[in-house]
DNA sequence: GTCTATAAAACGATAGAC
DNA sequence: GTCTATCGTTTTATAGAC
């Protein structure tokens, strides 16, 4: 039987979230329009609102859609306890796997975050706060049992993620250095800077 | 004799540049009004035309004064030849409090690079590179009289670079630790990951 | 140099036909 | 579910009075 004219809710809606990534990352939230967004899917614009009520929960969405799929990703690689070192070096290799793997998606929840409202913008930060706390565990762990040392667990964390997460600036795939190449020479910076 | 009225060239000029930076870095390039510029200045939107030809030439001057700062004082600390070990950390102690200083030109500097026209564009990131390529060259020194060891100059600097720029996203003047505690506690991280 | 007024275009969002 | 059409607002930039 053939479908009602025009219908494709279930692929519309994905679409439309794929759409607004790319042009959130590419020209920033405030300068894409609904227009713009509509025309790269292929609809007219008042299509759009039947699948967000309006610009700022698509924005929401990717954002808290982004956080979510790294906690639950790093939940499963964080389930096998290790001693600090293999922890830490655990977390570094899937910082930059993770990361290198969604540059849009890292763009936006770092370059965005301010284009939430207030209630949004508390959520998304929440669970920024949360991934913080895992690498900041694995330091204050290793600085318990001697194995690390750095004058202030708390910087050192966002040292290193700041460290980690400027590879998504420069990296590309299929440039003169592979993935696991890049996690190794920055695996290695990190760990002379921290293991005792 | 009384000035003409309504006549403050030559405090109008700086004060718009001043709003625009404020309002740049709070809310972005495209979410700013030159309405909401001038409103702040106290002027009338049509005035602002009178010290910018467009909103694009506002953002330019920004960017292109903030590089040219950093590199004037770049050079002016660059001059004392030094063996690496001393250039590297004068790099990390200048760098940090250089950008500490400019919150919110870093900021922009940063987020608003996309919102250059294309020429525009080329020209603030010919100046990065040569900021970049400072650092660069202390670890190539480095690197050739068997001071220091890394795996690759470029990412290393690239690293550094992320990692110290990385202090503005949380450092605020009056906080736990002073700006020299900060910086002692990035250099030694630094040193740690880069000396032989 | 700043003002008021406005031109010309684009914006987010909605209503109603199909 | 998507379309066309449009409302009401806001935008950048300019023209001309003072």
């Amino acid at each position: 039987m053939a479908r009602t004219q025009g219908s494709h809710s279930d692929i519309t809606g994905p679409r439309i979230r794929a759409a607004a990534l790319r042009l959130f990352a590419q020209d920033g939230y405030a300068a894409v329009s609904m227009r713009q967004i509509a025309k790269d899917v292929g609809v007219q614009a008042g299509a759009l609102y039947n699948y967000t009520p309006d610009k700022q929960s698509l924005l929401y969405e990717l954002l808290r859609g982004h956080m979510d799929d790294l906690l639950t990703a790093r939940e499963a690689e964080a389930s096998k306890q290790l001693e600090p070192l293999a922890a830490l070096e655990g977390f570094v290799r899937f910082h930059i796997g993770f990361h290198v793997a969604r540059p849009d998606e890292v763009f936006i929840a770092y370059m965005e975050l301010r284009s939430l409202n207030a209630e949004n913008f508390t959520q998304v930060e929440s669970l920024r706060r949360r991934y913080e706390n895992e690498l900041e565990g694995i330091l204050q762990r290793g600085l318990e049992s001697g194995a690390f040392s750095v004058d202030d667990a708390k910087i050192a964390t966002l040292a290193v993620i700041a460290m980690l997460t400027g590879v998504n600036t420069w990296y590309r795939a299929g440039g003169r250095l592979s993935l696991a190449e890049v996690e190794t020479i920055y695996w290695n910076m990190v760990k002379r800077a921290v293991v005792a």
